[in-house]
DNA sequence: GGATACTTTCCGGCATTACCGGAAAGCTGC
DNA sequence: GCAGCTTTCCGGTAATGCCGGAAAGTATCC
Protein backbone atom coordinates (compact mmCIF):
# COMPACT_ATOMS: atom_id res chain seq x y z
CA UNK A 1 0.00 0.00 0.00
CA UNK A 2 1.83 3.11 -1.17
CA UNK A 3 -0.23 5.48 0.62
CA UNK A 4 0.73 3.79 3.61
CA UNK A 5 3.94 3.70 3.19
CA UNK A 6 3.77 7.29 2.35
CA UNK A 7 1.72 7.87 5.69
CA UNK A 8 4.90 6.13 7.65
CA UNK A 9 7.55 8.22 5.62
CA UNK A 10 5.94 11.56 7.18
CA UNK A 11 4.96 10.51 10.71
CA UNK A 12 8.44 9.64 11.48
CA UNK A 13 9.60 13.17 10.20
CA UNK A 14 8.81 14.03 13.37
CA UNK A 15 10.89 13.72 16.69
CA UNK A 16 11.08 15.49 19.52
CA UNK A 17 13.98 17.43 17.54
CA UNK A 18 12.09 18.09 15.16
CA UNK A 19 8.27 18.68 16.37
CA UNK A 20 7.49 20.79 13.46
CA UNK A 21 7.25 20.83 9.75
CA UNK A 22 5.98 22.87 7.09
CA UNK A 23 4.77 21.87 3.81
CA UNK A 24 7.63 22.49 1.65
CA UNK A 25 10.05 20.86 4.10
CA UNK A 26 7.94 17.51 4.33
CA UNK A 27 7.73 17.31 0.10
CA UNK A 28 11.58 17.72 -0.09
CA UNK A 29 12.44 14.91 2.59
CA UNK A 30 10.05 12.86 1.36
CA UNK A 31 10.61 13.65 -2.45
CA UNK A 32 6.85 14.17 -3.60
CA UNK A 33 5.57 17.61 -5.10
CA UNK A 34 4.43 20.15 -2.82
CA UNK A 35 0.47 19.64 -3.69
CA UNK A 36 0.63 16.05 -2.92
CA UNK A 37 2.30 16.16 0.33
CA UNK A 38 -0.51 18.74 0.94
CA UNK A 39 -3.54 16.27 0.13
CA UNK A 40 -1.52 13.56 2.46
CA UNK A 41 -1.30 15.54 5.42
CA UNK A 42 -4.33 17.37 5.10
CA UNK A 43 -5.71 13.75 5.31
CA UNK A 44 -3.52 12.57 8.10
CA UNK A 45 -4.64 16.39 10.10
CA UNK A 46 -8.84 15.24 9.51
CA UNK A 47 -8.00 12.12 10.91
CA UNK A 48 -5.80 13.45 13.62
CA UNK A 49 -2.32 12.00 13.43
CA UNK A 50 -1.65 15.22 12.40
CA UNK A 51 -2.44 18.86 13.18
CA UNK A 52 -1.81 21.88 11.95
CA UNK A 53 -0.90 24.78 13.66
CA UNK A 54 -0.42 27.38 11.32
CA UNK A 55 -0.78 28.12 7.68
CA UNK A 56 1.42 25.50 6.16
CA UNK A 57 2.85 24.05 9.51
CA UNK A 58 2.19 20.52 11.44
CA UNK A 59 2.73 19.08 14.12
CA UNK A 60 1.32 15.57 15.69
CA UNK A 61 -1.98 15.18 16.53
CA UNK A 62 -4.01 14.15 19.50
CA UNK A 63 -5.25 10.20 17.64
CA UNK A 64 -1.41 9.91 18.60
CA UNK A 65 -2.09 10.52 22.49
CA UNK A 66 -5.05 8.90 21.98
CA UNK A 67 -4.01 5.51 20.33
CA UNK A 68 -1.19 5.10 22.92
CA UNK A 69 -3.10 5.73 25.95
CA UNK A 70 -4.99 2.54 24.71
CA UNK A 71 -1.79 1.06 24.24
CA UNK A 72 -0.36 2.16 27.68
CA UNK A 73 -4.31 1.67 29.49
CA UNK A 74 -4.34 -1.64 28.20
CA UNK A 75 -0.94 -2.25 30.19
CA UNK A 76 -1.92 -0.18 32.56
CA UNK A 77 -4.67 -2.45 32.99
CA UNK A 78 -2.06 -5.69 33.58
CA UNK A 79 0.31 -3.21 35.12
CA UNK A 80 -2.70 -2.65 37.92
CA UNK A 81 -3.90 -6.33 38.36
CA UNK A 82 -0.83 -7.75 38.37
CA UNK A 83 -0.34 -7.46 42.18
CA UNK A 84 -3.17 -9.63 42.53
CA UNK A 85 -3.14 -11.90 40.01
CA UNK A 86 0.19 -12.92 41.01
CA UNK A 87 -0.72 -12.29 44.94
CA UNK A 88 -2.89 -15.59 44.13
CA UNK A 89 -0.78 -16.85 42.14
CA UNK A 90 2.20 -16.85 44.76
CA UNK A 91 0.02 -17.85 47.72
CA UNK A 92 -2.63 -20.64 46.29
CA UNK A 93 -0.40 -21.94 43.94
CA UNK A 94 -3.33 -22.04 41.11
CA UNK A 95 -4.12 -21.08 38.11
CA UNK A 96 -5.02 -17.27 37.26
CA UNK A 97 -6.43 -15.16 34.00
CA UNK A 98 -6.68 -11.34 33.37
CA UNK A 99 -9.93 -10.84 30.19
CA UNK A 100 -11.57 -8.97 28.46
CA UNK A 101 -14.84 -9.11 26.10
CA UNK A 102 -13.75 -9.01 22.12
CA UNK A 103 -16.34 -9.08 19.73
CA UNK A 104 -18.10 -12.10 21.45
CA UNK A 105 -14.95 -14.10 22.49
CA UNK A 106 -12.63 -14.08 25.26
CA UNK A 107 -9.07 -12.23 25.57
CA UNK A 108 -7.16 -13.22 27.81
CA UNK A 109 -4.47 -10.36 28.60
CA UNK A 110 -2.49 -12.10 30.74
CA UNK A 111 -2.07 -15.41 32.74
CA UNK A 112 -0.01 -17.42 35.42
CA UNK A 113 -0.25 -20.82 35.47
CA UNK A 114 -0.74 -22.80 38.78
CA UNK A 115 2.74 -24.47 40.19
CA UNK A 116 1.27 -27.36 42.24
CA UNK A 117 1.85 -31.27 40.91
CA UNK A 118 -1.81 -31.04 39.80
CA UNK A 119 -2.58 -28.30 37.73
CA UNK A 120 -4.78 -26.45 35.53
CA UNK A 121 -3.64 -25.57 32.02
CA UNK A 122 -3.50 -21.51 31.23
CA UNK A 123 -5.10 -22.39 27.94
CA UNK A 124 -8.30 -23.61 29.58
CA UNK A 125 -9.31 -20.19 28.47
CA UNK A 126 -7.14 -20.01 25.12
CA UNK A 127 -8.58 -20.89 21.97
CA UNK A 128 -11.44 -18.40 21.62
CA UNK A 129 -13.68 -20.13 23.78
CA UNK A 130 -16.85 -19.12 23.05
CA UNK A 131 -18.02 -16.70 26.35
CA UNK A 132 -21.16 -19.16 27.26
CA UNK A 133 -18.79 -21.65 27.67
CA UNK A 134 -16.75 -20.11 30.77
CA UNK A 135 -17.31 -18.30 34.09
CA UNK A 136 -15.63 -15.17 33.11
CA UNK A 137 -17.48 -15.17 29.54
CA UNK A 138 -20.80 -15.47 31.42
CA UNK A 139 -19.65 -12.62 33.50
CA UNK A 140 -19.14 -10.40 30.34
CA UNK A 141 -22.21 -11.65 28.70
CA UNK A 142 -24.04 -10.25 31.70
CA UNK A 143 -22.93 -6.72 30.79
CA UNK A 144 -24.67 -7.00 27.05
CA UNK A 145 -27.73 -4.90 26.37
CA UNK A 146 -30.79 -6.94 25.32
CA UNK A 147 -29.76 -6.38 21.59
CA UNK A 148 -26.48 -7.68 22.18
CA UNK A 149 -27.77 -10.74 23.81
CA UNK A 150 -29.92 -11.14 21.15
CA UNK A 151 -27.25 -11.02 18.68
CA UNK A 152 -24.76 -13.40 20.49
CA UNK A 153 -27.47 -15.69 21.21
CA UNK A 154 -28.55 -15.76 16.79
CA UNK A 155 -25.12 -16.16 15.97
CA UNK A 156 -24.29 -19.42 18.15
CA UNK A 157 -23.90 -22.88 16.06
CA UNK A 158 -26.30 -24.87 18.83
CA UNK A 159 -27.80 -27.72 17.49
CA UNK A 160 -32.17 -28.14 18.76
CA UNK A 161 -33.69 -24.67 19.62
CA UNK A 162 -31.78 -21.80 19.87
CA UNK A 163 -34.60 -19.71 21.72
CA UNK A 164 -34.40 -23.07 24.11
CA UNK A 165 -30.77 -23.00 24.63
CA UNK A 166 -31.21 -18.55 24.57
CA UNK A 167 -33.40 -18.92 27.39
CA UNK A 168 -31.11 -21.78 29.54
CA UNK A 169 -28.18 -18.90 29.20
CA UNK A 170 -30.70 -16.06 29.98
CA UNK A 171 -31.72 -18.18 33.11
CA UNK A 172 -27.49 -18.67 33.55
CA UNK A 173 -27.04 -14.92 33.39
CA UNK A 174 -29.49 -14.05 35.61
CA UNK A 175 -27.91 -12.01 38.78
CA UNK A 176 -24.57 -12.62 37.81
CA UNK A 177 -24.22 -8.68 36.95
CA UNK A 178 -25.04 -7.64 40.32
CA UNK A 179 -23.12 -10.32 42.14
CA UNK A 180 -20.13 -10.16 39.83
CA UNK A 181 -19.04 -13.04 40.01
CA UNK A 182 -19.49 -16.89 38.42
CA UNK A 183 -17.88 -20.05 38.96
CA UNK A 184 -18.42 -22.88 36.91
CA UNK A 185 -16.41 -25.66 34.81
CA UNK A 186 -15.16 -24.29 31.55
CA UNK A 187 -16.30 -26.02 28.38
CA UNK A 188 -16.02 -29.78 28.32
CA UNK A 189 -13.85 -29.67 31.45
CA UNK A 190 -15.80 -31.13 34.43
CA UNK A 191 -12.71 -31.59 36.32
CA UNK A 192 -11.91 -27.85 36.71
CA UNK A 193 -13.95 -24.86 38.25
CA UNK A 194 -12.93 -21.96 36.85
CA UNK A 195 -14.08 -18.92 38.90
CA UNK A 196 -14.22 -15.04 37.73
CA UNK A 197 -15.16 -11.86 39.39
CA UNK A 198 -15.10 -8.31 37.66
CA UNK A 199 -13.15 -5.56 37.80
CA UNK A 200 -14.72 -1.94 37.42
CA UNK A 201 -13.10 1.39 36.58
CA UNK A 202 -13.62 4.16 37.99
CA UNK A 203 -17.00 5.41 36.77
CA UNK A 204 -18.20 1.70 37.69
CA UNK A 205 -17.82 0.26 34.43
CA UNK A 206 -16.83 -3.30 33.96
CA UNK A 207 -13.43 -3.60 32.01
CA UNK A 208 -12.09 -6.91 32.80
CA UNK A 209 -12.58 -10.48 34.54
CA UNK A 210 -9.67 -11.85 37.16
CA UNK A 211 -10.14 -15.59 36.99
CA UNK A 212 -8.67 -18.50 39.05
CA UNK A 213 -9.06 -22.18 37.88
CA UNK A 214 -8.87 -24.81 40.55
CA UNK A 215 -9.31 -28.49 40.07
CA UNK A 216 -12.42 -29.43 41.24
CA UNK A 217 -11.37 -31.77 43.99
CA UNK A 218 -9.86 -28.48 45.63
CA UNK A 219 -12.26 -26.53 44.84
CA UNK A 220 -14.98 -28.84 47.06
CA UNK A 221 -12.89 -28.56 50.43
CA UNK A 222 -13.62 -25.04 50.23
CA UNK A 223 -15.29 -23.17 48.10
CA UNK A 224 -16.95 -20.39 50.16
CA UNK A 225 -12.82 -19.39 50.57
CA UNK A 226 -12.24 -19.56 46.92
CA UNK A 227 -14.85 -17.12 45.67
CA UNK A 228 -13.98 -14.84 48.58
CA UNK A 229 -10.64 -14.63 46.88
CA UNK A 230 -11.53 -14.17 43.65
CA UNK A 231 -13.74 -11.32 44.87
CA UNK A 232 -11.45 -10.04 46.92
CA UNK A 233 -8.81 -9.33 44.45
CA UNK A 234 -11.44 -8.01 41.90
CA UNK A 235 -12.54 -5.28 44.56
CA UNK A 236 -8.00 -4.61 45.63
CA UNK A 237 -7.64 -4.29 41.41
CA UNK A 238 -11.47 -2.11 41.22
CA UNK A 239 -10.10 0.09 43.83
CA UNK A 240 -6.27 0.99 42.26
CA UNK A 241 -8.48 1.73 39.16
CA UNK A 242 -10.32 4.62 40.71
CA UNK A 243 -14.02 2.60 41.51
CA UNK A 244 -15.15 3.54 44.95
CA UNK A 245 -17.91 0.78 46.13
CA UNK A 246 -21.34 2.04 46.79
CA UNK A 247 -23.58 1.51 49.80
CA UNK A 248 -25.09 -1.67 48.11
CA UNK B 1 -7.92 10.98 1.06
CA UNK B 2 -10.33 7.84 1.07
CA UNK B 3 -7.28 5.45 2.52
CA UNK B 4 -6.53 8.05 5.15
CA UNK B 5 -9.73 7.55 6.68
CA UNK B 6 -10.08 3.97 6.28
CA UNK B 7 -6.56 3.79 8.64
CA UNK B 8 -8.32 6.33 10.93
CA UNK B 9 -11.28 4.27 11.47
CA UNK B 10 -9.36 0.81 11.90
CA UNK B 11 -6.68 2.58 13.99
CA UNK B 12 -9.75 3.79 16.32
CA UNK B 13 -11.14 0.72 17.20
CA UNK B 14 -8.16 -0.29 19.27
CA UNK B 15 -8.52 1.03 22.87
CA UNK B 16 -7.84 0.07 26.27
CA UNK B 17 -10.69 -2.43 26.39
CA UNK B 18 -10.25 -3.92 22.96
CA UNK B 19 -6.46 -3.84 22.80
CA UNK B 20 -6.78 -6.78 19.78
CA UNK B 21 -8.81 -7.18 16.82
CA UNK B 22 -9.06 -9.92 14.16
CA UNK B 23 -8.59 -9.38 10.33
CA UNK B 24 -12.83 -10.24 10.55
CA UNK B 25 -14.04 -8.26 12.89
CA UNK B 26 -11.98 -5.23 11.64
CA UNK B 27 -13.55 -5.76 8.07
CA UNK B 28 -17.24 -6.16 9.60
CA UNK B 29 -17.03 -3.16 12.48
CA UNK B 30 -15.74 -1.07 9.15
CA UNK B 31 -17.97 -2.33 6.59
CA UNK B 32 -15.24 -3.30 4.12
CA UNK B 33 -14.10 -6.37 2.42
CA UNK B 34 -11.84 -8.96 4.33
CA UNK B 35 -9.16 -8.66 1.88
CA UNK B 36 -9.37 -4.67 1.54
CA UNK B 37 -8.75 -5.02 5.14
CA UNK B 38 -6.03 -7.34 4.96
CA UNK B 39 -4.38 -5.18 2.48
CA UNK B 40 -4.69 -2.08 5.15
CA UNK B 41 -3.77 -3.26 7.96
CA UNK B 42 -0.78 -5.63 6.16
CA UNK B 43 0.22 -2.01 5.27
CA UNK B 44 -0.67 -0.50 8.62
CA UNK B 45 1.58 -3.57 9.88
CA UNK B 46 4.29 -2.62 7.86
CA UNK B 47 4.81 1.06 8.81
CA UNK B 48 4.72 -0.13 12.69
CA UNK B 49 1.48 1.61 13.35
CA UNK B 50 -0.06 -1.90 13.87
CA UNK B 51 1.62 -5.68 14.67
CA UNK B 52 0.03 -8.88 13.91
CA UNK B 53 0.60 -10.55 17.27
CA UNK B 54 -0.22 -14.25 15.61
CA UNK B 55 -2.55 -15.47 12.54
CA UNK B 56 -5.17 -12.82 11.80
CA UNK B 57 -4.96 -10.70 14.93
CA UNK B 58 -3.23 -7.11 15.64
CA UNK B 59 -2.67 -4.59 18.17
CA UNK B 60 -1.12 -1.02 18.05
CA UNK B 61 2.57 -1.57 17.06
CA UNK B 62 5.32 0.19 17.89
CA UNK B 63 5.33 3.41 15.70
CA UNK B 64 2.72 4.55 17.95
CA UNK B 65 4.81 4.85 21.15
CA UNK B 66 7.35 6.51 18.89
CA UNK B 67 5.44 9.30 17.51
CA UNK B 68 4.17 9.69 21.37
CA UNK B 69 7.39 9.67 22.95
CA UNK B 70 7.91 12.40 19.93
CA UNK B 71 5.18 14.16 21.17
CA UNK B 72 5.86 14.41 24.63
CA UNK B 73 9.47 14.56 24.48
CA UNK B 74 9.13 18.06 22.78
CA UNK B 75 6.93 18.42 25.73
CA UNK B 76 9.17 16.78 27.99
CA UNK B 77 12.01 18.94 26.36
CA UNK B 78 9.34 22.25 27.34
CA UNK B 79 8.63 20.81 30.60
CA UNK B 80 12.17 20.63 31.72
CA UNK B 81 13.89 24.05 30.53
CA UNK B 82 10.76 25.67 32.27
CA UNK B 83 11.78 26.26 35.78
CA UNK B 84 14.91 28.07 34.44
CA UNK B 85 13.22 30.26 31.30
CA UNK B 86 11.12 30.63 34.28
CA UNK B 87 13.12 31.48 36.69
CA UNK B 88 15.25 33.80 34.40
CA UNK B 89 12.43 35.67 33.38
CA UNK B 90 10.44 36.38 37.35
CA UNK B 91 13.79 37.43 38.46
CA UNK B 92 15.41 39.81 35.80
CA UNK B 93 12.25 40.21 34.02
CA UNK B 94 13.64 40.32 30.59
CA UNK B 95 12.45 38.20 27.28
CA UNK B 96 13.47 34.51 27.33
CA UNK B 97 13.20 32.18 24.57
CA UNK B 98 13.44 28.07 24.00
CA UNK B 99 14.73 27.44 20.55
CA UNK B 100 15.69 24.54 18.13
CA UNK B 101 16.53 24.09 14.43
CA UNK B 102 14.78 22.98 12.25
CA UNK B 103 15.36 22.84 8.49
CA UNK B 104 18.29 25.59 8.37
CA UNK B 105 15.57 27.59 10.29
CA UNK B 106 14.79 28.73 13.92
CA UNK B 107 11.66 27.08 15.72
CA UNK B 108 10.62 28.87 19.17
CA UNK B 109 9.32 25.89 21.25
CA UNK B 110 8.37 28.34 24.72
CA UNK B 111 9.13 31.74 25.46
CA UNK B 112 8.19 34.46 27.86
CA UNK B 113 8.27 37.85 27.29
CA UNK B 114 10.13 40.63 29.47
CA UNK B 115 7.87 42.52 32.08
CA UNK B 116 9.92 45.99 32.15
CA UNK B 117 9.20 49.11 30.38
CA UNK B 118 10.88 48.82 27.65
CA UNK B 119 11.30 45.34 26.90
CA UNK B 120 12.15 43.08 24.14
CA UNK B 121 9.40 41.58 22.23
CA UNK B 122 9.25 37.73 21.84
CA UNK B 123 8.28 38.19 18.31
CA UNK B 124 12.35 39.28 18.42
CA UNK B 125 12.92 35.60 16.86
CA UNK B 126 10.14 34.67 15.26
CA UNK B 127 8.76 34.65 11.49
CA UNK B 128 11.40 32.21 10.44
CA UNK B 129 14.40 34.84 11.32
CA UNK B 130 17.30 33.21 9.56
CA UNK B 131 20.00 31.25 11.43
CA UNK B 132 22.68 33.50 11.10
CA UNK B 133 20.77 36.45 11.65
CA UNK B 134 20.70 35.43 15.59
CA UNK B 135 22.87 34.44 18.26
CA UNK B 136 20.60 30.93 19.15
CA UNK B 137 20.80 30.35 15.10
CA UNK B 138 24.45 30.62 15.36
CA UNK B 139 24.78 28.41 17.58
CA UNK B 140 22.52 25.71 16.05
CA UNK B 141 24.95 26.80 13.11
CA UNK B 142 27.85 25.89 14.81
CA UNK B 143 27.15 22.51 15.45
CA UNK B 144 26.56 21.48 11.67
CA UNK B 145 28.87 19.12 9.32
CA UNK B 146 30.91 21.30 6.74
CA UNK B 147 28.87 20.04 4.28
CA UNK B 148 25.06 21.29 6.10
CA UNK B 149 27.17 24.39 6.43
CA UNK B 150 27.91 24.83 2.95
CA UNK B 151 24.33 23.59 2.03
CA UNK B 152 23.44 26.69 3.73
CA UNK B 153 25.35 29.24 2.90
CA UNK B 154 24.64 27.96 -0.78
CA UNK B 155 20.67 28.55 -0.12
CA UNK B 156 21.47 32.04 1.34
CA UNK B 157 20.04 34.94 -1.13
CA UNK B 158 23.13 36.89 -0.34
CA UNK B 159 24.07 40.16 -2.42
CA UNK B 160 27.43 40.29 -3.23
CA UNK B 161 29.53 36.94 -3.42
CA UNK B 162 28.47 34.29 -1.74
CA UNK B 163 32.52 32.98 -0.66
CA UNK B 164 32.75 36.35 0.94
CA UNK B 165 29.77 36.04 3.13
CA UNK B 166 30.12 32.35 3.83
CA UNK B 167 33.89 33.25 5.04
CA UNK B 168 32.54 35.39 7.52
CA UNK B 169 30.07 33.51 9.00
CA UNK B 170 32.38 30.41 8.91
CA UNK B 171 34.56 33.35 11.16
CA UNK B 172 31.97 33.77 13.30
CA UNK B 173 30.81 30.16 13.97
CA UNK B 174 34.49 29.62 14.95
CA UNK B 175 34.69 28.44 18.44
CA UNK B 176 30.95 29.06 19.41
CA UNK B 177 30.85 24.78 19.55
CA UNK B 178 32.85 25.05 21.98
CA UNK B 179 31.90 27.91 23.89
CA UNK B 180 28.60 26.46 23.35
CA UNK B 181 27.25 30.39 24.14
CA UNK B 182 26.66 33.01 21.61
CA UNK B 183 25.73 36.96 22.09
CA UNK B 184 24.24 39.70 19.47
CA UNK B 185 22.01 41.74 17.73
CA UNK B 186 19.32 39.54 16.48
CA UNK B 187 18.65 40.54 12.70
CA UNK B 188 18.12 44.43 12.00
CA UNK B 189 18.24 45.06 15.89
CA UNK B 190 21.42 47.02 16.86
CA UNK B 191 19.38 47.82 20.07
CA UNK B 192 18.96 44.73 21.49
CA UNK B 193 21.19 42.06 22.82
CA UNK B 194 20.22 38.16 22.51
CA UNK B 195 22.50 35.80 24.29
CA UNK B 196 22.24 32.38 23.70
CA UNK B 197 23.57 28.72 25.56
CA UNK B 198 23.35 25.36 24.19
CA UNK B 199 21.54 22.79 25.73
CA UNK B 200 22.48 19.41 25.44
CA UNK B 201 21.13 15.79 26.35
CA UNK B 202 22.46 12.88 28.17
CA UNK B 203 24.77 12.11 25.48
CA UNK B 204 25.46 15.59 25.05
CA UNK B 205 24.07 16.03 22.09
CA UNK B 206 22.87 19.53 21.00
CA UNK B 207 18.88 19.66 21.41
CA UNK B 208 18.15 23.09 22.05
CA UNK B 209 19.16 26.53 23.01
CA UNK B 210 18.10 28.55 25.94
CA UNK B 211 18.01 32.43 25.00
CA UNK B 212 17.76 35.19 26.82
CA UNK B 213 16.75 39.18 24.87
CA UNK B 214 18.12 42.37 26.82
CA UNK B 215 17.99 45.91 25.26
CA UNK B 216 21.80 46.66 25.05
CA UNK B 217 21.26 49.68 27.60
CA UNK B 218 21.12 47.27 30.21
CA UNK B 219 23.34 44.70 28.70
CA UNK B 220 26.86 46.89 28.45
CA UNK B 221 25.98 47.21 32.48
CA UNK B 222 27.17 43.89 33.25
CA UNK B 223 27.78 41.86 30.47
CA UNK B 224 29.35 39.22 31.87
CA UNK B 225 26.43 38.64 34.30
CA UNK B 226 24.27 37.87 31.53
CA UNK B 227 26.40 35.07 30.12
CA UNK B 228 26.69 33.51 33.15
CA UNK B 229 23.36 33.73 33.79
CA UNK B 230 22.06 32.23 30.66
CA UNK B 231 24.84 29.60 30.31
CA UNK B 232 24.15 28.37 34.28
CA UNK B 233 20.32 27.95 32.87
CA UNK B 234 21.54 25.82 30.18
CA UNK B 235 24.07 23.50 32.03
CA UNK B 236 20.96 23.10 35.00
CA UNK B 237 18.51 22.20 32.04
CA UNK B 238 21.61 19.81 30.40
CA UNK B 239 21.66 18.25 34.09
CA UNK B 240 17.68 17.28 34.38
CA UNK B 241 18.33 16.19 30.61
CA UNK B 242 21.00 13.75 31.88
CA UNK B 243 24.21 14.98 30.48
CA UNK B 244 27.08 14.90 33.21
CA UNK B 245 30.01 17.84 32.44
CA UNK B 246 33.26 16.87 31.18
CA UNK B 247 36.43 17.57 32.64
CA UNK B 248 37.04 20.10 29.64
C1' DG C 1 -7.59 -39.58 8.41
C1' DG C 2 -11.17 -37.19 5.93
C1' DA C 3 -14.86 -33.88 5.74
C1' DT C 4 -16.70 -29.58 7.04
C1' DA C 5 -16.64 -24.90 8.36
C1' DC C 6 -14.50 -20.95 9.09
C1' DT C 7 -10.70 -17.51 8.78
C1' DT C 8 -6.72 -15.73 6.56
C1' DT C 9 -3.69 -15.08 2.69
C1' DC C 10 -2.81 -14.21 -1.97
C1' DC C 11 -3.35 -12.31 -6.58
C1' DG C 12 -4.99 -10.03 -10.75
C1' DG C 13 -8.57 -7.09 -13.07
C1' DC C 14 -10.99 -3.00 -12.89
C1' DA C 15 -13.05 1.09 -10.80
C1' DT C 16 -11.72 4.46 -7.93
C1' DT C 17 -8.58 7.41 -6.02
C1' DA C 18 -4.14 9.56 -5.36
C1' DC C 19 -1.01 12.36 -7.50
C1' DC C 20 0.50 16.25 -9.59
C1' DG C 21 0.70 20.41 -12.69
C1' DG C 22 -0.56 24.67 -12.76
C1' DA C 23 -3.48 28.51 -11.43
C1' DA C 24 -5.06 31.21 -7.58
C1' DA C 25 -4.40 32.90 -3.04
C1' DG C 26 -1.67 34.39 0.86
C1' DC C 27 2.31 36.37 2.97
C1' DT C 28 6.66 38.89 3.44
C1' DG C 29 10.11 42.09 2.10
C1' DC C 30 11.71 45.75 -0.76
C1' DG D 1 2.82 47.89 -6.22
C1' DC D 2 5.98 44.27 -7.38
C1' DA D 3 8.81 40.19 -6.75
C1' DG D 4 9.53 35.96 -4.66
C1' DC D 5 8.19 32.40 -2.17
C1' DT D 6 4.86 29.13 0.06
C1' DT D 7 0.37 27.22 0.47
C1' DT D 8 -4.15 26.07 -1.22
C1' DC D 9 -7.19 24.46 -4.58
C1' DC D 10 -8.93 21.74 -8.42
C1' DG D 11 -9.52 18.66 -12.33
C1' DG D 12 -7.41 15.19 -15.58
C1' DT D 13 -4.93 11.06 -15.84
C1' DA D 14 -2.05 7.28 -14.38
C1' DA D 15 -1.39 4.56 -10.58
C1' DT D 16 -3.20 2.31 -6.89
C1' DG D 17 -6.60 0.39 -3.79
C1' DC D 18 -10.31 -2.60 -3.53
C1' DC D 19 -12.44 -6.72 -3.90
C1' DG D 20 -13.91 -11.38 -5.67
C1' DG D 21 -12.62 -15.63 -5.58
C1' DA D 22 -9.22 -19.29 -5.22
C1' DA D 23 -5.78 -21.31 -2.26
C1' DA D 24 -4.00 -22.11 2.22
C1' DG D 25 -4.35 -22.70 7.16
C1' DT D 26 -6.67 -24.10 11.36
C1' DA D 27 -9.95 -26.29 14.36
C1' DT D 28 -13.66 -29.42 15.14
C1' DC D 29 -16.32 -33.45 14.41
C1' DC D 30 -17.11 -38.06 12.93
Amino acid sequence: MKTIRKVGEVLRLFTAAMPEHGLSDLARATGHSVSGTHDLVDGLARIGLLRRVERGRYRLGPLVATLNRALQDSSALIEAARPQLAGLWRDYGETVHLTVEDHGRLLVLDALEGTQGLRVSREVLGGGIALHDCAPGRLHLAQYSEAQLADYIERQPWPGTKAREGARLRADLEGLAQADFAAGPPGPEPDVICLGAMIRDHVAQPVAVIAMSVPRSRHEVQPRAYRSLVLGAAREISARLGWVAGPG
